[in-house]
DNA sequence: TGCTCAATTAAACGTTCGTTTGAATTCTTG
DNA sequence: CAAGAATTCAAACGAACGTTTAATTGAGCA
């Protein structure tokens, strides 16, 4: 019934393969991934409609393709900033923050492309609530938190467990929230409000979460 | 072309409409506004199928009914609560966030309902990515996004506009992040945490978001 | 009782979607 | 160059969706 070669694994990364990669990516971050059809990609991606089945199966698994090939590198990046932090210095929350957020604000900052596309695609997975999203993402989160975890405590031994799960959490949600909406800040604001780069708001992403990762004991 | 009763404005609520703002506003807590079908709305509402289209119009105008009456009397109570804030005292940044998130809790713990549907739905609405969802909740944040932006100022005179703009999306985003995720943190965490209720979220949230408010004009 | 009109119902409509198919085409390799 | 595998292509499929229609119901009132 299924024909072997096409079952068979398609390791090989053609150039259709890749450009429905990219050209999805940029399509997903800026409309979800439900809004946006493969006959958008496609068509997008200059070809026909029954690559993406082609080369990934499903829209789910290029969904899923999209999606690790964008979280796996940022949380790799974290663990290995996280290693090489001085967990006793002072100013340690803010470098566990930065280890935490850095990785997000280089990858946007990497490419040619503009940064506005990598910031929401990276924000839609984080603070996705699509389970078909979430189960890919959380499937690498929880070595990431409990590191995460960890080296907030050493860092903060009057933190509980609980508190200090909480807090990565915030850190999250706040992360991912502003990246998303930051740009539609300088309209909401009516203008009060311009922020300038993307390096700009994660220093004060840092700033304002470090502190918050310093919070002592609540009364 | 128009039949003039259909036209007309449908003002009285009919118990079979009372149920359909329910019922959806329960599933799209759960599964997203767009996976939501009409017709498993109508289903577990015991309506028929063009129920919803007589009653509202449109399955866009049911969105628009649910996110209104939830997010509606939610801002109107943040900026009650702000009013009653004396911003000279000590703990005026804790009173300001709690201005934010305390209507959330409230509403969430009011029905006899569980919590979890009445946060999800929050958080949805706050972080949407969804233009049609966006654009109904960002009409009323302007006025709150001000308002809350002058009572931080004056509370922290040192924090630029910028900034405060800022903070008060960092605050969004952790608490919207968090509302809908904490209950999968047990999970994640591997039972090395848990959230034994919402108000300890909402404590911690808020002692969390009160010292990132407060951090100090970064070196 | 008979009329009116809001409400409900079953059925269908047109569209869009992901997926499948089988032939055509291109590329690879002996 | 020729054989075979990999890829591309146009076309169609079936399912699910929001919406519309026309008929039916049932309560309020002259």
């Amino acid at each position: 019934m299924a024909i072997t070669q096409r079952a068979s694994i398609h390791e090989s990364a053609t150039a259709t393969k890749m450009r429905l990669l990219d050209v999805s990516g940029r399509l997903f971050a800026e409309n979800g991934f439900d809004s946006v059809s493969l006959r958008l990609i496609t068509e997008h991606a200059d070809a026909n409609l029954a690559a993406v089945n082609y080369h990934f199966g499903s829209k789910e698994e290029l969904i899923a393709a999209v999606v690790e090939k964008l979280v796996g590198p940022v949380n790799q990046r974290r663990l290995t900033l996280l290693r090489q932090i001085n967990v006793d210095g002072s100013e340690a929350c803010q470098s566990i923050v930065g280890a935490f957020i850095d990785p997000v604000i280089e990858a946007a900052s990497r490419g040619d492309e503009e940064d506005q596309m990598y910031c929401k695609l990276m924000s839609r997975c984080i603070a996705s609530r699509d389970e078909r999203v979430t189960s890919l993402v959380l499937r690498q989160f929880p070595e990431v938190l409990a590191k995460f975890v960890d080296a907030l405590r050493l860092a903060c031994p009057w933190i509980s467990s609980d508190a200090a799960h909480m807090r990565i959490l915030f850190m999250a949600g706040a992360m991912a929230h502003s990246l998303f909406h930051h740009d539609k800040l300088v309209i909401i604001s009516e203008g009060r409000c311009n922020i300038s780069s993307l390096v700009s708001l994660r220093d004060e992403l840092v700033h304002f979460i470090s502190a918050g990762m310093l919070a002592g004991i609540s009364k």
